[in-house]
DNA sequence: TCTGGGGTCCTAGGACCC
DNA sequence: TCTGGGGTCCTAGGACCC
């Protein structure tokens, strides 16, 4: 057993450089929606210092006295660069598993052990000389092991990108793993590092050699297969094909808070829509909608409320309007007068195979019935086809509102072009 | 003033049943 | 004084991932 994983560096910082070579060796960060937290950094912001998920606004004089670049999200940019990404890595084996936008496994059996670390750099010569992103290699005997290869590719310049697990000596195992937080596994999170640490518990070696079975008593069996997978029992397969979902989410924080529950309805009529289009991309339906809205949990008063409630469907349905109709019905159950919100999101749960829909027992299930499923089926196979010609959003529901109109919309004050992905904002190139 | 979004899996606890 | 036991199903919440 071996794996591979390919984990692009600063992925959508790269995504940027390629197509604003200025900011080549410049520190740049990428934001979330509405401009909120950095969710990437380049090389140089990281050794200012800067964490992960920091709020912008906390950065920004820091940001300004280093001449920091700071970026919108722009990700129709991302998931494209992404696609093709995975394609040219999918050429390196018959089995691919695409774990995330930017890092996917490879199933390598069937390599010869002398053979894998230049394949490995073979990878990040095409990676780099077809699309100009850098990425790194990691390969282990298990999926844990290969993402610790990878950090270890990324972190010591010395490995040169590649990083295979099995040619290093066990002494030298150990010892690396002695100077990793045990934090830096894949699995254990800040609540499990801290607890395992009151245990004793604090690197990476301290796990590995911890026995498995105590570890599920006092945890639970996920944390288990992480200590086997560190000895290299290998317990997570590779999959190759995505499993069908089991919910579907739509949720945005808002440019300014809301206080009606006409703008909530606005923004949920959206959400929703999206959602929906999404569940017939897929050929699903979904059994319930739920609908959840709330204040800002950093206030604190008024106390945040956060309001949620699961609103099953009488008949399982992946139709726009029906859905629409359960969303602000949960929306007038959960809605609170006088409060400011900051968010709302829809989730589609309950979710099965478009084709079985279990019958609603108390509608008539005559030939009228029938036409009626018939006509819907079709104008959402319409809206669809609209939406994929003139852009999602191009056509809404009455409840959408209009876009002037809007109080919540996001901002983001500084995106980049669709380089990759709309005609008319394909760089150009100037003689 | 300003703090992301979309997922998965597991566990605990309550309701219910016999 | 003392109030069964074991199973299933569902939901909410927590933890984690990128």
């Amino acid at each position: 057993m071996s794996f591979a994983l390919i984990d692009g560096n600063n992925f959508y910082v790269s995504c940027e450089r390629v197509f604003q070579p200025r900011l080549e060796e410049r520190p740049v960060v990428v934001l979330s929606n509405n401009d909120g937290c950095v969710v990437a950094r380049s090389a140089e912001v990281k050794a200012l210092g800067i964490a992960m998920g920091t709020p912008w606004f906390q950065i920004r004089d820091l940001a300004e006295a280093h001449g920091i670049v700071a970026l919108s999200s722009n990700y129709a940019l991302y998931a494209d660069m992404s696609n093709r990404m995975m394609s040219l890595l999918a050429s390196f084996s018959p089995l691919q598993e695409v774990y995330s936008i930017d890092e996917c496994f490879l199933d390598l059996h069937g390599v010869a052990a002398e053979d894998r670390l230049a394949l490995g750099a073979r990878m990040r010569r095409v990676i780099r000389q077809y699309l100009g992103l850098p990425v790194c290699v990691g390969m282990a005997p298990t999926k844990t092991l290969a993402k610790l290869a990878n950090h270890l590719a990324k972190k010591r310049p010395g490995y040169q990108g590649v990083c295979d697990w099995a040619r290093i000596a066990a002494a030298e195992q150990d010892a690396l793993l002695a100077e990793l937080p045990v934090q830096e596994v894949w699995g254990v999170g800040g609540q499990s590092a801290a607890a395992l640490g009151k245990m004793g518990i604090h690197t990476v070696q301290d796990l590995r050699l911890a026995d498995p079975a105590w570890i599920h008593s006092r945890f639970n069996v996920v944390l288990e297969r992480t200590v086997r997978e560190l000895r290299g029992e290998s317990c997570i397969a590779l999959e190759t094909l995505a499993p069908p979902r089991q919910e579907i989410q739509c949720s945005r924080s808002f440019g300014q808070s809301v206080t009606t529950e006409r703008g909530l309805a606005e923004a949920l009529t959206l959400y929703t829509t999206r959602a929906a289009q999404k569940l017939r991309r897929q050929r699903q339906v979904c059994g319930a909608v739920r609908v959840m809205i709330r204040t800002s949990p950093f206030q604190q008063r008024p106390p945040p409320y956060c309001g949620s409630i699961t609103v099953p469907l009488r008949e399982a349905s992946n139709d726009t309007l029906v859905l629409i109709q359960v969303a602000l019905r949960g929306l007038r159950r959960v809605f609170r007068p006088g409060l400011s919100y900051a968010k709302a999101g829809v989730l589609l749960v309950d979710l099965g195979p478009e084709g079985v829909i279990q019958g609603d027992l108390f509608a008539m299930a005559d030939a009228e019935d029938q036409a009626g499923r018939e006509r819907r089926r079709q104008l959402m196979e319409t809206l669809d086809r609209i939406h994929g010609r003139y852009g999602s959003g191009s056509i809404n529901p009455g409840t959408a509102g209009l876009r002037a109109d809007r109080e919540w919309g996001m901002r983001r004050g500084n995106r980049s072009p669709a380089y990759t992905t709309r005609w008319a904002e394909i760089p150009q190139v100037l003689a």
